[in-house]
DNA sequence: TTTTTTATTAAACATTTGATTAAAGTGTTT
DNA sequence: AAACACTTTAATCAAATGTTTAATAAAAAA
C-alpha cells in the first residue's frame, strides 16, 4: 500500500519552520545577539552562537562569512536599535525640554529593564574601535545639533537654567538613566535586592529622574 | 669604518628594563593589571602579558600557575583599591555627609582620571561571577550599614532632605562620578574632546557633583 | 669549590576555536 | 525526471592559545 509520506512530512516541515516563526539566518542572528551581548565579542565561541540557535556551527558561516561579520551585524542593529529613541526624543521640535527629559527616563528606563545588558555591551565593545562607528552613525550631530540641545542653549541664555556645559547635562541624564544598568549587580549585591526588587527600584526613577535633572539645573 | 652599536643599545635596554627596579613577580603582575584592565580576562592573551612584561611566556606559569590564578589577584587588588577609598570616606564618623559627597567626587575623579579603565574592568568581569565577590569583601555591610547611611537616615528623619531609598542615592553619586568615565568613548565621541579636554571637564565635576547631589535631595 | 636550589629560556604539547570543504538532502523549475 | 539552486551535515584544517617540559644559567648554600 502507498503512502504519500512525503506530502505530510513536507507539510510538517513547512509548518515547523514557520512555526518557529524564524528563518535559519534570523535564528542566527537572535542567537548570536544573546550571546554577544551576554559576554562580548572575545568571550563568545561560535559554537556557543550555534548552540543557542540549535544549528550546525558551519551554517553560521555560512550565512555570515566570519564571527566578525556577524558581530558587526549585531553591534550596529544594537546600537541603531539603542540610539534610535534618543534621537527620536531629541530632535522632537515639539515638546518641551522638561518633556524630552521625561520621555527619555520613560522610554530608556523600558528599554533597559527589557535589556539591561545592552549598555555594558556598547561601552565595553566601543572601547576596542573608539572612533570609527561613532562617527559613522554621525552621533555628534544628532546629539550636538539637536533640537533638545538647542533648547538647553535657549534656556541658558534666557536664564532659566544655570550656565554648564551640554555635556554635564548630557552625562547626568544618561548616568542617571543608563548607571544602575550598568552596575546592576553592584546595586542589587549592595541592596540584597532580587530581580523583580530591582526592577521595582528602576520603575521608582522613572518619575524621579526629571525632578532630580530640573533640581541640578537650577543649581548656582 | 666600524661603530660600536651594540654597547649603546645594551645601555638603553639596561636603562628601561632593570633600572625600573622591580622583580620578575612584580614586572609580570604590573604588565597583568594594565592588559586585563584594558581589555578584560577573555581578550587577554597570556603572550599578550609576557610581552608587556618583557619576560618569557612561561615565567607566567611558573610564577602564578595560570593565566585565571593571575587574573584572580588582579582582580581582588583591583576591587580592594577601588573600594578602600569609599570605604574610608564612608566610615569616618566625623564628617558631615555634606562633607562626605564632596570627599568621594575628589577622590574618585582623580582616582578615576589616573586609572579610567578601572570601572568598566570591574563591572565587565563582576558580572560573570555575580555573588562570589560582592560578598566576599563584605561590600554589602561596608556600604549599607555605614556611618553615611546612618547619617543620611537622619538626615531623612530630621527633614532635612526627602525621604527616598538610599540606594537611589548612591546611585545617583557613584553614577555622576563613575559614569562618564565608563562612557568616556562616547563623552569625548559626542563633544570632540581631546584627552586633555575631558579631563578638564571631569576636574568640572569635582565642585559640581556636590552642588547637583545636595540639590537633588531637596527635591520634593 | 662543590652542591643544591631557584630562575629563565626555547621548544613542544594539548586543546580550543574559527573557518573550510565535500557530499548529501530538499524543494523548485524545466 | 533531469537540472538547478539552496540548505544542511559531518569531517577536517590550520591557527591560536594556555600550559608543560627539559635543558641551562644564575644564585644560594654547603
Amino acid at each position: 500500500m502507498f503512502v504519500p509520506v512525503t506530502a505530510a512530512i513536507r507539510m510538517k516541515v513547512k509548518k515547523d519552520k514557520p512555526d518557529s516563526g524564524e528563518s535559519t539566518e534570523e535564528k542566527i542572528k537572535n542567537a548570536a545577539r544573546a550571546v554577544f551581548h551576554d559576554k562580548g565579542f572575545s568571550a563568545t565561541r561560535t559554537r556557543d552562537i550555534a548552540e543557542e540557535a540549535g544549528i550546525n556551527l558551519a551554517l553560521l558561516n555560512y550565512y555570515f562569512r566570519s564571527k566578525e561579520k556577524l558581530f558587526d551585524i549585531i553591534m550596529f542593529e544594537t546600537m541603531q536599535g539603542f540610539f534610535k529613541s534618543i534621537f527620536e526624543v531629541f530632535n522632537n521640535d515639539i515638546t518641551t525640554l522638561d518633556k524630552k527629559v521625561e520621555l527619555i527616563a520613560l522610554n530608556y528606563i523600558d528599554l533597559l529593564t527589557a535589556n539591561p545588558d545592552i549598555p555594558l555591551f556598547l561601552l565595553s565593545e566601543l572601547k576596542t574601535q573608539p572612533e570609527a562607528l561613532v562617527a559613522k552613525m554621525g552621533m555628534r550631530d544628532m546629539v550636538m545639533k539637536s533640537h533638545f540641545l538647542k533648547q538647553f542653549q535657549q534656556s541658558v541664555k534666557e536664564g532659566k537654567i544655570v550656565a554648564i556645559h551640554p555635556l554635564h547635562f548630557i552625562i547626568n541624564l544618561m548616568g542617571m538613566v543608563i548607571f544602575p544598568f550598568v552596575g546592576r549587580p553592584m546595586v542589587k549585591g549592595l541592596g540584597n535586592l532580587s530581580q523583580k526588587e530591582f526592577e521595582a527600584l528602576m520603575q521608582e526613577r522613572k518619575s524621579l529622574i526629571p525632578k532630580w535633572i530640573k533640581a541640578t539645573l537650577k543649581v548656582k
